[in-house]
RNA sequence: GGGCGGUUAGCUCAGCCGGUCAGAGCGUCUGCCUUACAAGCAGAAGGUCAUCCGUUCGAGCCGGAUACCGCCCA
């Protein structure tokens, strides 16, 4: 039998087994009986490309545990998975297999993947819209499912049968629908604009997808000589390739050395043009020279200046960030070096005044890292005040409960300060937009269905807008898209709004933000009532992971060395909200050793269930039946032992603490509540003191009781486990004498003990005993009689205590290793080894071998010494008037309690220090 | 430039509404292969809670300032 249970748990020959039971049953499909309560939350879809990563696991750890809890409570739990398209993503990737089938020798690195990445860029062109789809939906069949194999097997409880994708056709009907919609209300508009342009990606991207990075650069400052060719003004300007787009400069009207300049022409120079020289408010006169160059189509900021002025706007450079015919001589010269050049020639012409260092913000496409060109283009465009007034409201009212609330503030600020969002994409991958223009007269038209001729004209020239829309548009529907919108489907009605999203920071205004719009605008309530922003990852350095910094880490890889449950749990007691969690292999080992220390206490069931007579075996199935807060200490008095009532009651209590917990999402008090109760209440004393009654050989049809106690308090306590380690206790739980029934501990209820299992009791008594063991213990360590049973003399003056002691002398012994105990009322005096002094008793050992006296005494003086500045600290409180008649009363009461309790202690420390220094009766070591 | 967070044991971090809150895990030290578990058991040592000032009868906890670290936004 022993072989069928090893000593060592191995996750790897049970998990994988689990992951396909519950995947296979569709376990985790919520009922079709709507009248059940629902629980439901959609999966941040994570990118299709990709494949999960530590954060992810996290993410799913918190989610799971949530759902696995809440299906536990009995709820019909819906995690819906599924994943998002990523336009740019995928298209970088399947260019750049594009480019490595036809250039396959080169090494891989970083130089390697860019020139990939260029040929894939000129094949696609070369290939056609139509074919490089295909490619990519190629593509995403065959790579497309490795998330949910990953998920599967690291026991996500999700409905794989209500997987979505946002490219699937269902999902691209509510898409356009969405954008028909908002076209049709005026909050999508078309528009020649100022935008993010990445000249590497070919496509605008939003202000989310720029990142902001600190970059050492120079500041130029450039003079431009007056048309009259009387003097000049000196312009400042850190990008001075763009002056040839100039068609002003700007002062602030208020500042008083450029009074004269405003309205006059200066020349711009390298092209001679003339341009007017304009008074903004907007110009900061402390920044250069206080004199700005105004170039219109290359800068927000001159953009607004030149809407002002009615100025042209010269677009210079083009969509590869080369520059245009507009720039003259400099046509077709990259950006870098139409610097250089203009530079030069300033130099030349003598119009470069001065040239300093200087910190500037670049921006860098998030995706490829390119610095981003601010371009003028034609895009589409979302006015997102309008639907940021509600969603700012949702949040701020509290319709929407954000955790932790620090976060609360952050998006208000976001939504309060909210730009109009541009939703076009000059990519292929994606949902097109469903707007047509007609080559003959321009009209333009938004449709859900292609028109096929013109309204305006007549004509068949209509010519599908080319673009495809923000991946983050069709992933701002999601928690009703995937629910069957804009049909009135059965889901819709029962999971939304979804109870719970759970998400990144990271993504809170890429995603979050975005969906709490869109789900207010078009289902006219908020997507979910709770959103808790979980934690980073990091590495043990605390460093960010990246693929860049090689950091990353496969969470299979963790799982596979040490076991899912062990990871589960590592991330899950290291998840305190706000907090990001060091990962380290250390910490996952450490969980890895309490899923042993689990599986080993199962083993110590099961093996000596073994043992059992088969009907006395039987007879536990029964009784371990699990139906909701039935469980509490089997009732036969003259068998209930002081460790059963007092398991039963800390099992009730770990089990509201950790509703409590998980209810508010602190995962970290949750693991370890159940944690320190399994380790450190349930196995190192609840099971050692009932180890007698559970190896005794037995004869007979019934179960006793301590039997019954024994395996449900282990059982509930799985059943506690299981929303954070579902494979072992899946394991065990099965292996334990079960009806037919019982499918899964994952459906079974997570509250399995009786209220009525309260004892407080006996939480006091056990106590006692626990404390005396431990003192005694300590005593035997101090002395160092570890490998010896001296009998001990324990001193209690009251009553009831020596009555629980005499009670418990048998187990005391077992658990302290003593050969006696002799209880006294009074001290006598007796002159031993190692004695030990608490408030309710005092004990020492009957050691004729003194060990080391000295010891004792120093620390027993250690002892005193901090009962004495107890003491006196208790002391001072209840001396000052102000505490006394300030303070609540039942504070001061603690305090006085604390006082007397100390002072007997220290009385006893004070006796036995006495008796200590005097010789002793026999003499020590004699 | 604006905003936010952090600083608690050697390391990683908990610590709720101010009053048994000075904690956990890992590491270290001592002793044990005690018939579930050495991925274990029984013990132990270890902290001026970053610094300063304030509020309070009472401060890791509240307020202000400083230093260092980190993040977000512009």
């Amino acid at each position: 039998m022993e072989n069928e249970i090893p000593k060592v748990y191995s996750p790897e020959t049970i998990e994988p087994r689990w992951a396909r039971f519950w995947a296979e049953r569709n376990l985790y499909r919520p009922s079709d009986d709507a009248s059940r309560p629902g629980f439901c939350l959609v999966i941040p879809p994570p990118n299709v490309t990709g494949s999960l990563h530590i954060g992810h696991m996290l993410e799913h750890t918190d989610i799971d545990t949530v759902m696995r809890w809440r299906r536990m409570q009995g709820r019909d739990a819906l995690w819906l998975p599924g994943t998002d398209h990523a336009s740019i993503a995928t298209q970088m990737i399947v260019e750049r297999e594009l480019g490595r089938e036809v250039l396959p020798n080169l090494e891989p690195g970083p130089e390697a993947n860019s020139a990939w990445q260029r040929e894939g860029q000129r094949l696609r062109l070369e290939m056609g819209r139509e074919k490089f789809v295909e490619r990519c939906w190629q593509w995403k069949e065959q790579n497309g499912g490795k998330i949910k194999q990953q998920m599967e097997r690291l026991g996500a409880s999700c409905d794989w049968t209500r997987e979505r994708f946002t490219m699937d056709a269902e999902y691209s009907r509510a898409v356009t629908e969405v954008f028909v919609r908002l076209y049709e209300e005026g909050l999508i508009y078309r528009g020649k604009y100022i935008v993010n342009w990445c000249p590497r990606c070919g496509t605008a991207v939003s202000d989310l997808e720029v990142e902001h990075e600190e970059r050492s650069g120079k500041l130029w400052s450039i003079r431009y000589p007056f048309a009259d060719g009387a003097g000049f003004l000196t312009v400042a300007t850190t990008r001075p390739e763009t002056m040839l787009g100039d068609t002003a400069v700007a002062v602030n009207p208020k500042d008083d050395r450029f009074r004269a300049a405003v309205g006059r022409n200066v020349l711009l120079p390298l092209l001679h043009r003339p341009i007017p020289v304009v008074a903004d408010d907007f110009v900061d006169p402390e920044f250069g020279t206080g004199a700005v160059k105004v170039t219109p189509a290359h800068d927000p900021n001159d953009f607004e200046i030149a809407t002002r002025h009615k100025l042209p706007r010269r677009v210079v450079l083009d969509e590869q960030a080369r520059m245009t015919a507009e720039a003259g001589p400099y046509q077709g010269l990259d950006r870098y070096e139409a610097r250089k050049r203009v530079l030069e020639d300033l130099r030349g012409q003598n119009l470069l005044e001065k040239e300093q260092d200087y910190t500037l913000a670049a921006g860098l496409c998030s995706r490829c890292k390119t610095v981003v060109e601010p371009l003028l283009s034609e895009q589409w465009f979302m006015k997102m005040k309008p639907l940021a007034g509600p969603a700012f409201r949702a949040v701020e009212r509290g319709r929407i409960r954000i955790i932790p609330e620090n976060h609360k503030k952050i998006y208000l600020d976001w939504m309060h300060n909210i730009h109009d969002w541009c939703i076009s994409r000059q990519l292929w991958w994606g949902h097109s937009i469903p707007a047509w223009i007609c080559a003959s007269c321009g009209e333009l038209m938004v449709k859900r269905d292609a028109p096929v001729v013109c309204r305006q004209c007549g004509k068949a020239a209509l010519k599908q807008d080319p673009d495809v829309l923000d991946t983050w548009f069709s992933s701002a529907l999601w928690p009703f898209a995937t629910l069957g919108w804009p049909d009135a489907t059965e889901d819709l009605r029962r999971f939304y709004p979804n109870n719970l999203m759970i998400m990144g920071f990271d993504i809170l205004f890429f995603w979050g933000a975005r969906m709490i719009m869109m789900g207010l605008k078009l289902m006219k309530e908020v997507p979910f009532r709770e959103l808790y922003i979980h934690a980073l990852v990091r590495d043990a350095e605390r460093q960010k992971m990246s693929k860049t910094k090689g950091n990353v880490l496969d969470p299979l890889e963790v799982t596979n060395k040490y076991g899912t449950d062990a990871a589960r749990f590592a991330l899950a007691i290291s998840a305190a909200p706000g907090t990001d969690i060091a990962f380290s292999y250390d910490k996952i080992e450490s969980y890895r050793a309490f899923a042993n220390k689990i599986w080993n206490a199962g083993r110590f069931i099961l093996l000596n269930l073994e043992k059992l007579p088969a009907a006395a075996r039987d007879d536990l199935a029964p009784a371990l039946e699990p139906k909701e807060r039935s469980f509490e200490p089997m009732a036969a008095p003259e068998t209930l032992m002081l460790a059963d009532r007092w398991i039963f009651s800390r099992l009730k209590a770990v089990t509201d603490e950790m509703e409590g917990a998980l209810g508010d999402y602190r995962f970290h008090e949750a693991a370890y509540a159940i944690y320190h109760f399994f380790w450190h209440e349930f196995c190192d004393w609840y099971l050692e003191w009932v180890k007698p009654e559970i190896t005794v050989p037995l004869d007979g049809p019934r179960a006793p009781a301590a039997w019954v106690n024994f395996a449900r308090s282990f059982q509930a306590a799985l059943h506690l486990l299981h929303p954070f380690m579902p494979f072992i206790t899946e394991e065990l739980w099965h292996r334990l004498p079960r009806g037919e029934g019982d499918v899964s501990i994952s459906l079974a209820p997570f509250h399995l003990v009786s209220d009525a299992a309260v004892n407080m009791e006996a939480e006091r008594d056990f106590t006692l005993i626990r404390e005396l063991v431990i003192e005694a213990r300590d005593a035997k360590a101090e002395a160092g009689l570890q490998k010896q049973k001296p009998a001990a003399e324990v001193v209690a003056e009251d009553a009831a205590v020596l009555r629980l002691f005499q009670e418990h002398r048998p187990v005391v012994m077992r658990l302290a290793g003593l050969s006696g105990i002799e209880l006294q009322s009074k001290a006598p005096g007796a002159q031993e080894a190692g004695p030990r002094v608490t408030a309710t008793f005092s004990l020492r050992l009957l050691h004729k071998e003194r060990v080391d006296p000295q010891a004792d005494r120093m620390r027993l003086e250690k002892e005193k010494a901090k009962l004495e500045q107890a003491l006196a600290q208790a002391e001072r409180q209840l001396q000052n008037r102000d505490f006394v008649e300030r303070a609540p009363q039942q504070v001061v009461a603690t305090v006085e309690q604390r006082r007397a309790e100390v002072a007997v202690q220290l009385r006893k420390i004070g006796e036995s220090l006495e008796r200590a220094l005097k010789p002793a009766r026999g003499g020590y070591g004699s």
